[in-house]
RNA sequence: GGCCCGAUGGCGGAGUGGUUACGCAGAGGACUGCAAAUCCUUGCACGCCGGUUCGAUUCCGGCUCGGGCCUCCA
């Protein structure tokens, strides 16, 4: 039995899917203008460690897991312009480091990445049925959903309409009937990206699209919808709103799941205020995607996570550690603990803590598998990809040093491949080594 | 201003109405030619003030501090 704290209830809850066949989940993916920060990189990694609970406890085919990607998007218009390309040549660029960084993350792929470009028919016969539902309206060749037909609009982040436009930082454009409202269809000029609709030549609102495609690929309901804490509002607001309203009232999601920030220092980690740490620069530096994985499940995902140079060293020692007990054993049986541990609102830091109790290198293997970890062969962990000819042959040299009782010799060598990232270990069977 | 989170030892981080996990780092020891790895031992905490209670870190109220959202944002 899964336990999941819904935002939507603000309690915690026991899951039960409408159809534990086909358990539907979307998450919101990236918009890809630039390369992800490991900020942007925890929903992928939380809801693919759900995924993989999900599987263990319902089957591997009973997910149905869709992440979109969201390629159209002013931002992406301004790197294109910047750039004097077109925009498929931004999206296909920054769609690939995603992808490429994700995989060093341990993050599979989910079921389905609907692309919002792919998608517009849908969205536009989704804006007719809100215009003939009197829920939103044409003005000045935009679309906008009118808050005001909604009285349900607030009930995920529980404001007020008072208290939305109480901060004085909404839009108030000239062709909006209430400073709440928010546009679901936008005007392009000839020479920016653009498709045709009854409303003119344009391109979709950003939270429109997440509402057609959930329509689209996983129905009306659907079981989870997540994202970060900074979603909650206006964006999954926005998604209730149109797709309630497009479907006779009938829910959204049943479960809304929020992830905490990465945190730098006091502050979280965003492109705008400029302290950004990617995947690409962390593992350019040598870091292994494992242990950035651990890192960022090493508190629970509705916490804040403070990013620090010390978290990384620590989840490396963590991993070290592990992988010694593992080896490279033969998954076994899963161990009970962790997936208790899992099972109650996907509780990462306590699974964690479980398996470092674990002895059993096959039970360990297997029980790290639902956390992506362990995933690699000893061999990879320790020394992978370097010249292993060379450093044998220095161990070697090392051990007639020894042999001879010349051990200032001895440690010159092993100082030397210190020097270099090399550690050696003797032990009772020989001298073995290992990258730091 | 509105709405919402959080505050646990040097650091990270669970959890609990009553003997306060665990990890990292530190200290001591074993092992080792010396290390590394491993094993053993070990010090260190529940923001402040009230309330409820036989008893609160845990429940309630207030306060302080920090953070998030209210605009794009994971």
């Amino acid at each position: 039995m899964i336990r999941l704290y819904d935002t939507m209830t603000r309690e915690k809850r026991e899951f039960e899917p409408a159809d534990p066949g086909r358990i539907t989940m979307y998450v919101c993916g990236p918009t890809v203008y630039g390369r992800a920060h490991i900020g942007n990189a925890r929903p992928p990694v939380v809801f693919d460690t759900l995924a993989r609970l999900i599987r263990h406890e319902y089957g591997a085919d009973s997910l149905f897991y869709a992440r979109n990607v969201t390629d159209v998007d002013d931002k992406i218009i301004a790197a294109a312009e910047q750039e004097g390309v077109e925009p498929s040549v931004i999206t296909e660029r920054y769609e690939r480091h995603y992808l490429d960084d994700m995989g060093a993350l341990g993050v599979e792929p989910p079921t389905i990445a609907p692309h919002a470009t792919q998608e517009i028919a849908a969205m536009v016969a989704m804006i007719e049925r809100l215009i003939e539902g009197d829920y939103a309206y044409s003005a000045q060749g935009h679309v906008l959903f009118d808050v005001t037909a909604d009285p349900a609009y607030g009930i995920l982040s529980h404001r007020d309409r008072e208290g939305m436009i109480a901060g004085a930082r909404v839009e108030v454009a000239p062709y909006k009937r209430d400073p709440a409202d928010f546009v679901l269809w936008k005007p392009s000029d000839t020479d920016v990206i653009g498709w045709d609709s009854p409303w003119g030549r344009g391109r979709p609102g950003w939270h429109l699209e997440c509402s057609a495609m959930i329509e689209r690929h996983l129905g009306e309901t659907i079981d989870i919808h997540g994202g970060g804490v900074d979603l909650v509002f206006p964006h999954h607001e926005n998604e209730i709103a149109q797709s309630r309203c497009a479907h006779g009232g009938a829910a959204l999601a049943r479960y809304w799941l929020h992830n905490g920030f990465v945190d730098m220092g006091a502050e979280k980690m965003s492109k705008s205020l400029g302290n950004v740490v990617t995947p690409g620069e962390l593992l350019a530096a040598g870091h292994k995607g494992e242990t950035l994985r651990l890192a960022l499940l090493s508190a629970h995902y509705r916490q804040p996570l403070p990013w620090t140079q010390a978290l990384i060293e620590q989840s490396k020692t963590i991993l070290d550690r592990l992988y010694r007990i593992a080896g490279d054993a033969e998954a076994g049986e899963i161990d009970g603990q962790v997936i208790e541990a899992l099972s109650d609102d996907l509780n990462t830091p306590a699974a964690i803590t479980r398996l470092q109790a674990l002895d059993d290198p096959a039970t360990l293997k297997a029980s790290a598998a639902i956390l992506g970890l362990l995933g690699e062969t000893s061999d990879q962990w320790f020394r992978g990809g370097a010249d292993d000819e060379r450093i044998d042959a220095r161990i070697a040299e090392r051990a007639e040093a020894k042999k001879n009782r010349d051990f200032a010799a001895a440690d010159r060598i092993r100082d030397e491949l210190k020097a270099e990232g090399i550690v050696l270990e003797d032990t009772a069977t020989g001298t073995t080594w290992r990258k730091e």
